[in-house]
DNA sequence: TGCCAGGCCGGGT
DNA sequence: ACCCGGCATGGC
């Protein structure tokens, strides 16, 4: 019975064994889906609580009207922007979060996000957590996928895929769950990058609230409740 | 058709 | 330290 076999195994073999099954599936990723740091940055935002297929359009609104430059879009009227931005969804607080970031890159980085992420990966992570609009999740993606520093980035998919396989409990905050990742495995930023972007690939199609799990890639892995739901 | 999507903030308890 | 309402479009 591989329940079995997966009870009795540590959280790193789990986790490797997760990772390994995703990758088998689904292949490698090439995240982040965008073409520059900052691009980078503006879908961290846009996709809060928010389909990437409506981000897209978003990003491609501020494209057509030649704004997607850090220094434009800090000109821009936020206004204006939210417009353009109106396909991602909740566009004003959306546009406000990206003035916010816009406002305090320039005022205390000189508008770069090179010298912003030139910083130690923990102060860069106090720093964007500093900006009104900038939770954990959008400063880990940032930290990640735009300056390319070893930090886990964790969703609503990853703490779905954990606890149905028994690794944490519904208690666990988003801290705890980084943890789990960081203190279980290499901190290697390609790696980080490529469990993330494989666990929203899994989460999108099969690790949903209501899917049974035997229709999961991941089935193989599992070992708690894995008839239920 | 209603539900949900790669969250975060601010106010209340 | 949690808990909750608000924010909003588009796809299935």
């Amino acid at each position: 019975m591989r329940f079995v076999k997966i009870a009795h195994m540590k959280k790193a073999e789990v986790l490797t064994e997760i990772y390994d099954s995703l990758f088998k599936s689904f292949g490698k990723q090439y995240w982040w889906p965008g073409d520059t740091d900052f691009e980078v940055v503006v879908g961290a935002i846009l996709t809060q609580n928010t389909n990437w297929t409506n981000v897209e359009k978003a990003i491609k609104n501020i494209k057509t009207a030649k704004v997607f430059t850090l220094k434009k879009l800090y000109q821009i009227n936020e206004d204006k922007l939210a417009e353009l931005i109106k396909p991602s969804g909740y566009f004003n607080v959306k546009a406000k979060r990206l003035k916010n970031f816009l406002e305090w890159l320039f005022t205390n980085y000189n508008g770069s996000l090179t010298k912003l992420f030139k910083q130690d990966c923990a102060i860069l992570r106090e720093q964007l957590l500093s900006v009104n609009g900038i939770g954990r999740e959008t400063a880990d993606s940032i930290i990640l996928y735009a300056a390319k520093k070893p930090t886990f980035v964790v969703d609503a998919y990853t703490k779905r895929v954990l606890v149905r396989h028994g690794l944490i409990t519904e208690d666990y905050n988003y801290e705890a769950i980084k943890a789990v990742f960081e203190e279980n495995l290499p901190k290697e930023v390609s790696f980080y990058n490529e469990y993330h972007a494989l666990i929203v690939r899994v989460g999108k199609y099969y690790c949903k609230p209501k899917m049974r799990c035997e229709e999961c890639p991941l089935k193989d892995v599992y070992r708690t409740r894995p008839r239920q739901n």
